[in-house]
DNA sequence: CGGTTGTTTGAACTGATTCAATCTGTGTGG
DNA sequence: CCACACAGATTGAATCAGTTCAAACAACCG
């Protein structure tokens, strides 16, 4: 990942460039990006397709930052992934077992399922490739398991704003960046309360380890933060390009 | 998975009649079945695989439960995913990022991951399957976590035994199962302490939603059960044979 | 029998929720 | 430019679900 442009990967992402970014075969892109596909603006906490609604379309972030979710009986809400630029999402087959909804303004295009489905027949690498991605938002959606299951509050935020930081493309020292969250969205994605979060951030604060102003968020301490939330982005590395192997 | 021995899917599976089930031809299922592989026993609640071991290794359930967990600072255990017969977990590269354990007595099929990934090139419908077998349980992932963030404890419980009755390939009325957990692993899957797994328990048969003896848990009321847990099995139902489209 | 592992129960404690009020910033229409 | 509405952030007080600690009990096994 560290070769690709950072102001791409933080900010926008071709299709195109992306998908040859991880190495895949300028003929499959070409496939890919021919496929019937149509680009969807969305404002900011909006959501974008509802629980249950049919399958059969595959999204690609473009810019912005889209969110799976489950709602509960009693209202509250759970964001179950998140997709930074460059990154999709691809068909289950059947209906959505979860809904979409965006974080910020975000930019997604989208792309006829049954059309992606006949590459990954005839496109081996682009099966390795579905495959390896498929296995980082398993791994990713294993740490959050373990953030939710055995965390404490502060912990949770604190290892939430690490993964935005480096999944935004940003450095590891001295982080500034614009917070794309509400404390209510943190608090849907770390299983707490809007207030708790609100808390918690503030300790973060009061304690030195991030300053907040105007919608952005910068970290004063990152090897505090990563040690408070017990970050280790190992779990993030794309494989990109290589096979299921690596280093 | 309905048209395949109840028996088998519960207890037992054997890598040849499993892969074929899931509709890979025989050729390639020939292929799997004459890569290098080993088959080991392992005791009920066992390490099996330290977190950080080298990949490089594919794992068949052929019996018993098993699991992949995370230790947290303070000791505590958080189980992120089990595995029943029939299930595998294929190699996401580079080291371990979580252990290995067993629940019950668990027979496990250790396969050469280098092998494999030469034939996930070869056969397109081996890849689709992988492909598959990592949406699903991403799936399962996702409601876990949706578990740990916005249930209470009683529904995580009641969750996680519908659960564990429909990936035993069990029915869906008055089931009677052996148990395979110990509270405390309960506990290490539902994120608490295994303390309050036994009071939700005891709330739960004091309630007449269960019965408990000898190290078997008999569902009086399965309606009851999954209301409980708010279990909806959709998430379950492999889209086996199909392709990634289904129904 | 003694050792080990798992379950049960009680009492005190606490991290996080709930409810409710207030405050702040931003955009909109008059 | 102000008035107003709205969404999000902040704070306090009361409450509670689940933890922690500790002790007793049960089952199993060599």
């Amino acid at each position: 990942m560290g070769w690709r442009s950072r102001k791409l990967q933080a900010a926008e992402a071709d299709l195109r460039e992306s998908l040859l970014g991880s190495g895949l075969s300028p003929r499959l892109v070409n496939a890919i990006c021919t496929a019937p596909q149509s680009v969807v603006h969305v404002d900011p906490r909006r959501p974008f397709r509802e629980q249950g609604a049919r399958g059969g379309e595959a999204y690609f972030v473009r810019s912005g930052v889209l969110a799976t979710f489950r709602t509960s009986a009693n209202g509250g809400r759970q964001i179950l992934s998140l997709r930074f630029p460059g990154e999709s999402i691809w068909p289950m087959g059947g209906a959505l077992n979860h809904g979409l909804a965006t974080i910020v303004r975000t930019e997604i295009i989208v792309l006829e399922a049954a059309a992606l489905e006949k590459l990954v027949d005839e496109y081996p690498e682009f099966a390795r490739y579905c495959l390896r991605s498929a296995q980082r938002h398993e791994a990713i959606g294993y740490e959050w398991l373990f953030n939710s299951g055995r965390r404490s509050s502060m912990e949770r935020v604190a290892h939430l704003l690490c993964e935005t930081a480096v999944r935004s493309g940003l450095g590891h020292e001295n982080v500034s960046f614009s917070n794309p969250f509400t404390q209510q969205q943190i608090a849907d994605i770390t299983g707490q309360t809007s207030v708790n979060v609100c808390r918690v951030l503030g300790d973060l604060e009061r304690d030195g380890v991030l300053r907040r102003e105007a919608g952005k968020i910068e970290i004063e301490d990152w090897a505090e933060l990563t040690r408070l939330g017990g970050f280790r982005p190992d779990y993030l590395t794309h494989p990109a390009g290589g096979g299921i192997r690596n280093s």
